[in-house]
DNA sequence: GCGACAG
DNA sequence: ATCTTGTCGC
């Protein structure tokens, strides 16, 4: 639980955007393939509730390890650049539930491919102090182009003159998905990783465990 | 001034 | 995010 205080006004999570991105760490000291990966994802319904949903693969065979959920009532409206605020609150009530530290969390949205290079991804690497990386479904900033139609095949997101991060395609002749750096991962590795999770379907099977799991707890 | 705009 | 049927392709 928080018991903190959390934006209440887009000034506000500005504010604080710019005081925790000093604190994003690039370094790379993860193992080529971490043990076991932990996906997050939010589902909302049409009166403000809202439900986190964290679920721990094992990395050889992506089987469900441990998985956790946490409901909420949205404590901060949809704003383009700033929906951290709106997915950190039950992402984190959902993961101080787990009985097993993750080794590597791997977002639903952006981590350095954001405005202020300070997306979900590093957002939540910071308070946790945990590696993690952004997969996101459709572009937020920057610019590239298309990478060949083979899984694996990838280009550079680039935003204002910065390899933000990379526009990876993790199924043949599939639309592509935005990878980034979020904290303590470097972009390569987290592109190997995203490939790694995702032999059979476009999206990560963390993030798509998490999805399901999201929905189910919103009922 | 006119779009674009993670989930 | 979420609302939704049929339809094209392997």
């Amino acid at each position: 639980m928080h018991t903190g205080d959390w934006p209440t006004t887009v000034e506000e999570a500005l504010a604080v955007q710019e005081r925790l991105r000093g604190r994003v760490d690039l370094t790379d000291d993860l193992p080529e393939l971490p043990p076991a990966v932990t996906g997050l994802d939010v589902a909302y319904d049409d009166a403000g509730g809202i439900a986190a949903a964290v679920v721990t693969l094992e990395t050889a065979g992506l089987t469900v390890v441990e998985q956790r959920t946490h409901r909420a009532q949205a404590v901060f409206p949809y704003e383009p650049g700033l929906f951290a605020f709106r997915e950190l609150p039950p992402l984190l009530a959902a993961l101080e539930q787990l009985d097993h530290e993750p080794g590597v969390l791997v977002c639903d949205g952006h981590g350095l491919a954001h405005p202020r290079r300070f997306g979900l991804a590093c957002h939540l690497g910071v308070l946790t102090g945990l590696p993690a990386f952004g997969v996101g479904k459709t572009r937020f900033v920057g610019s590239h182009a298309a990478p060949a139609s083979a899984r694996g095949s990838s280009e550079p997101l680039v935003d204002a003159g910065d390899e933000v991060g990379a526009v990876l395609r993790t199924q043949d002749g599939v639309k592509p998905v935005y990878v980034s750096a979020g904290h303590r991962i470097g972009l390569a590795h987290a592109c190997r990783l995203t490939l790694a999770l995702t032999p059979r379907y476009r999206l990560p099977e963390t993030t798509r465990q998490a999805d399901r799991l999201s929905r189910a707890a919103l009922r």
